[in-house]
DNA sequence: AATGAATGAGTCTTCATTCAT
DNA sequence: GATGAATGAAGACTCATTCAT
């Protein structure tokens, strides 16, 4: 369906530029080029390309991680997970922030879970891999602790946002302070 | 200013039920008890009492930190402040997210450092004491921590609103990981 | 453009009946048969409309000049029209003065001169033929007089309709009084 | 009524810059420097100050005429009411037309004859001495000929807007031709 | 499947007017 | 007389959605 991926990427594009309540519909089909009424043929309603969208942008995020963290050690791979989360969360700017509200403003909250699922599944799986390795402590659940990593990385991503561009040496040491603190957190040897 | 106060009590109460986006100023006036008009004498627009909404749910974030968290262990207060902020982010439902989505689709995002500011300052603070006390690492950076933690905190809020009544088991079991997780992370002794 | 002449001359029974201000868009598109947000496809707002109405009034205006000025004689021809500026300018009751106030009101005023262009025109190449046939004075310029003949002829014909029914010998009185008046301006032989 | 004057001075400064239609009561009480209510103590409406505005108008250029049309030759008076009416029309911009179009606006358009009245008579008065004096045709029948030679000057003024700054050299030109245009008109002779 | 003109319910916002102080 | 906060009716304008082509 080319027109259906049309209308996807021209969403991301409107609602990542102007809100997800400040894009029209009309945005939508003119950055896609295609007639309002086409819109219609794919989705719904407005608010239904948000978990399309959301599978995107999990999509690329589960694509870069899959390519930048490669390292053996664990330590060394979480520097390249918060990195990558980064550097994704700020080349799609608001879209992060705009998916979480978009999904609650739709009541579609409840696919969340299923849409962050191949990202929580992927930490997961690295955590018991470093836990039989021995490199991060035994005690740690990794299904929980993933989700709580995540969600770490994110809030202080979009924390980093707030600083203004003259103070980038303080966005560095407050990322390396989230590297170090989730280190611990995980009891993490080289 | 009491027809102000009661715009706010209004307008929490109404985004907290239908959303930032289903809610109109019609909704926020009838509950307020006030005219249309009255509305716009004391802010411009729908979106811009969302600083003053974020400021009392600081506020009340605040007192009840201060009332609730009162051990002399810092081990026994990340407990503490833990269960304070889930219960307060619970009784406030979707208002916390929609706070954040609201700020984000307003212009107003600039203000969230120093909305937030209070409650960075006062966790800074008890982290500088229990680093002094050699409770917890020396290596800690209180201030970029301290933000680090409120954002594990809040995100793992959120996601505990995911479990449905039957997984409160669940729930309980993804709170105590975190609990121990920042622990770890601070390398806290009791 | 049906769409389009329809809003025009709902807009001109409109605002002609209940004044510029107290029409509303309501009004028009009700009379046009026509949805609210139809109107909106068309003009970007309500005074928008006024220079296609301004358009149409002149184009009558010129269809009857050109109808019934006919006289040989140039005298004659400055009866006739004044007299159909004056009937024109009845039948259309407050049109003519909505008009100038309504762009006045709406920054178009500047279009002023483009929509009466046809009828400055018009009577411009009359008064040369009139020049060049020695039925008026040699000092005459075309292109002013044509203006200052035609705001004579407006402007009386507004101050007509203040005289009441009773007052129909006055009125006809004052009208010939201005084209004496206008006569003796032209230097009018027969 | 020191309240008063300041409700009609600021009206009419107001009324001059923003348009009728525009301006707001607030507008006229914040220039004015009273309150809101203060308003309805004087005027029962907004377009109730029309008339007190129009007369003011006319005071003023009755000053004028009174103190500037002083040469004993009417064909010298005449180029001085023509320059005093531009001069006057002048500086208050646009407030000659919205005095018309608000006196339309508000049905007391009755009152346009009763404001004039002075203007009207002044003028008749100078014509009838002109006629015993000689200097002017005798068949002018002085109450309706004021009538036309007000409204001509008046619309040629407003004429004389349009043309921008560069184009000086028109708008001279196009007085002069309604000098002459008046002069012959009404037989004028030294 | 695709179009895009048309729809009209719904919202924000303005502002003349009132009235308790 | 004076105030100015409060009112709420009224209107301009938007935009998700439909449907004839």
């Amino acid at each position: 369906m080319e027109k259906r991926e049309r209308i996807i990427t021209a969403a991301i594009e409107a609602f990542g530029e102007k809100g997800v309540e400040k894009t029209t519909i009309s945005d939508i089909v003119k950055r896609a080029n295609i007639a309002q009424g086409t819109y219609y043929l794919y989705f719904p309603s407005k608010l239904s390309v948000m978990p399309d969208i959301a599978a995107v942008f999990v999509d690329y995020l589960m694509t870069e991680l899959t390519n930048n963290v490669t390292s053996s050690s664990f330590k060394q791979q979480l520097i390249e997970i918060v990195d990558t989360v980064f550097r994704t969360t700020d080349e799609h700017k608001k879209l992060a922030v705009l998916i979480y509200s978009g999904l609650t403003q739709s009541e579609h909250l409840q696919q969340w879970e299923t849409i962050y699922a191949p990202l929580y599944d992927w930490l997961s799986e690295r955590l018991e891999t470093a836990k039989q390795a021995g490199t991060i402590r035994q005690t740690v659940q990794a299904d929980y602790t993933a989700r709580i990593i995540v969600g770490s990385i994110e809030s202080t991503a979009e924390q980093l946002y707030l600083y203004n561009q003259e103070e980038d040496a303080k966005a560095n040491e407050h990322k390396q302070e989230l590297i170090q603190f989730l280190s611990y957190a995980l009891g993490a040897s080289d």
